[in-house]
DNA sequence: ACCTGCGTATGATGGTCGTCATATGAGCAC
DNA sequence: GTGCTCATATGACGACCATCATACGCAGGT
């Protein structure tokens, strides 16, 4: 019953196990950052041995340009819901909301990749920043899609400057050692960035 | 001849080389980060063993604090100049072209701290925080005197409105493995962020 | 010229990391 | 149930790192 019985070959062990070592990798990176996770503490997260790892990848840094890939995915998915999850005219907001909040400020982990990961990425190997320039560009189409000017002129360089206001208060919030200025620049980039809500 | 001979002490030998570890290190971690650069490393670059060390720090933490707090000191350095060149009336738009250019997003070495090390900081020891945290407030300020709103109500907010834009910006340019898109979000940034030069 | 202190170099130690060779053990075919 | 295959575990190797004990050598005073 578990998995398909008569004809799909359906994910075999192998798959299921790497997958769940590249999910546990890209919750690991988010919260240590590419240079501070190493391979036997992912391997140990997942359940699993250090021994057995080069069977999965053929090197720390392929795993490190999946990892990427799927942490980006991940921030994607939670902008994504966020957007669906509100009446189309108040969807941008909606995500905006959901970014500059005090959890994903507080918890990195199941977020955005490229404020987790953004002062690192210009030091990593071309796979890595390749998968993250990618998941960027397509978070960077879900605002201009969600912004109320999209098709217009000039929308796509709005939306290009809201990802960035957005991107660096949220690093800026989590950088800083004060509660009082974290969510002071919290704040400020939200009242900025929605009309008037 | 060479130090001050008559009174004044003058800096001690271990000053002068305590300083130039401080600088060298100061850029070895917005090059590197805080968890790629080594003792070994920025003693060697600074002319000197890794034995001595010790003698220096207490500790690999406590050089990167001082490390930290010389780094953004650069940082700030940097916009203050920019901003004293220009007449007071282009202050914060002259500042905002140095931080935005291209020079800037391709060497990082010398140049804004928080964009270099934003998303590793969270991860660091309190010392290293603090001296971070107090010099982007300096950055904050800097850029909130040179307003040309300084003093209404909402000024600083703005303010923070406005670093947060760059600095996202910045970190969203050097990250991003397109310099096609890396030239479209500064671009977008500094149009948006200057009146209308 | 010799002695004395202090700043720096040499060298070692314990720990961690990425990588890989090989052993173990579970699931499936017959 | 027996044997085969493949995923995972055990264990080891070399490199690198932070830290520290100790030896060296260059300054200035006499």
């Amino acid at each position: 019953m578990s998995t398909g019985t008569s004809k799909r070959p359906g994910p075999s062990r192998k798959e299921v196990t790497h997958q769940r070592i590249v999910e546990t990798a890209a919750r690991a990176i988010r919260r240590s950052g590419y240079g501070g996770t190493g391979v036997a503490e992912i391997m140990q997260e997942a359940g699993l041995t250090h021994g057995g790892f080069y069977a999965h990848f053929e090197s720390r840094e392929g795993m490190l340009a999946e990892a990427a890939d799927r942490a980006g995915a991940d921030g994607m998915g939670m902008l994504a819901r966020a957007a669906a999850a509100a009446p189309p005219k108040k969807a941008l907001e909606a995500m905006l909301r959901a970014y500059l909040s005090k959890e994903h400020v507080e918890v990195a982990e199941t977020g955005c990749a490229i404020a987790a990961l953004g002062s690192e990425m210009p030091r990593q190997a071309p796979k890595v920043r390749r998968a993250a320039t990618r998941r960027a560009k397509e978070m960077i189409d879900l605002v201009a899609r969600q912004s109320p000017d999209w098709g217009q002129p000039g929308a796509h360089e709005r939306a290009l400057v809201t990802v960035a206001t957005a991107l660096g208060a949220l690093v800026l919030a989590r950088a800083v050692d004060d509660p009082k200025l974290s969510d002071a620049v919290r704040h400020a980039a939200l009242n900025h960035l929605t009309p008037a809500g």
